[in-house]
DNA sequence: GAATTATATTCGCTTAAGCAAATATGTACA
DNA sequence: TGTACATATTTGCTTAAGCGAATATAATTC
């Protein structure tokens, strides 16, 4: 890995949409925008956008089924796991970062979409 | 560790600048700012404020010792402990950051300054 | 206390990155 | 073919962050 590759990825890292993101994938494996977007209760523009940053950084990617595209971790190298992992692992004593989960969860029972 | 936190400490280490002066001091524990300025090659108002934004990021520390100001890593939680263990371990293979310390011993060796 | 050296900070500027609102694209289904 | 829905992208704007050049501060030495 050289320079501009370690920083490009913390950079991706850096925000704070982007970074509930990855722990709700992280936690959870695939998830369509729909979801995504109901669980942060952010704009769909804002979602849109930062999956596309995370897409175009390498970390994660995307599949189509019918009318919904599916985002899951991207494979990786050694260091982006590692960083990955140790960031899930941390991540477990984060209030926001577990509401996401639980309001994941909790949509999941009646979701309106999917 | 909350989500601000996180993204804080990714912020900090998304700069090229920031995350060769953080790969000098974990290599050699402690260095004046003339050091890492003829290391890098990079003019001494960019270093400093890089040090400054570490600094206050609680990422570095410094002394003063005569005329001269040391920096070394701070101490931190064991998130960001082991993050910068995985970067200074993934950074071996990083021309531009070999090259940093390499500029860093030469000039060790018949030093100007400190 | 004046000159020198190391370091920090300010100023003016440019570029990157964020957001909201609006619009476009692509799929499904009547 | 047309309507509806999920998602992506564009536009216009604002704010943050970077840089170089210049200036300020603090310690040392004479």
């Amino acid at each position: 890995m050289q320079l501009d590759e370690f920083s490009n990825i913390f950079k991706s890292l850096s925000e704070p949409v982007r970074l509930r993101v990855m722990y709700l994938l992280l936690e959870r494996g695939e998830l369509c925008v729909c979801d995504i977007v109901s669980s942060l209760e952010v704009s769909q523009s804002v979602v849109s956008r930062h999956l596309a940053y995370l897409r175009n950084a390498g970390l994660v990617s995307s599949r189509r089924q019918g009318v919904w595209i599916y985002y899951q971790l991207a494979e990786s190298n050694d260091f982006i796991r590692q960083l990955l992992a140790l960031f899930k692992q941390s991540g477990e004593d984060c209030v926001t970062l577990k509401g996401d989960l639980n309001r994941l969860q909790a949509e999941g029972r009646e979701s309106n979409c999917c």
